[in-house]
DNA sequence: AACTTGACGTACA
DNA sequence: TTGTACGCCAAGT
């Protein structure tokens, strides 16, 4: 792995993240070492603008929240990709998120 | 140069 | 159990 910095694991991990499922910001940060610091993955998504490889809808808050929806074009596009991928979504909450979560510790460190 | 905000999460009261 | 406070680090103002 080509770790340059921070933001660039995050990159690489939410772009390794599999068709129709989805994970949170602190597992993320934690996968990177950096428990706590769930901000800064958030961070690193609000520059995702520049990474097109890198599906930010498909990263959420703990709860499955889509709370960075705003951030996207539109209201609900957010909401409309993870539909689109079979994820069941009803006010900004995804459903059965438990099942859709995807854990990068535990899969990538297999 | 300093203060405030921000796609979160955990700890404490 | 619910609510409030704080910590992380960077960028914007």
């Amino acid at each position: 792995m080509a770790e340059s910095g921070f933001f660039d694991k995050v990159y690489q991990v939410a772009s390794l993240i599999p068709y129709g499922r989805v994970t949170s910001y602190g597992a993320i940060a934690k996968y990177l070492g950096a428990a706590g610091s769930a901000r800064m993955v958030g961070w690193a998504m609000n520059a995702s603008g520049k990474h097109p490889d890198v599906p930010a809808h498909r990263v959420v808050n703990r709860k499955g929240l889509l709370t960075g929806k705003h951030h996207f074009s539109g209201t609900n596009l957010m909401q409309q990709l993870l539909e689109n991928e079979g994820i069941e979504v009803i006010e900004n909450q995804i459903q059965n998120f438990d099942s859709l979560f995807w854990d990068p510790m535990k899969e990538l460190s297999e």
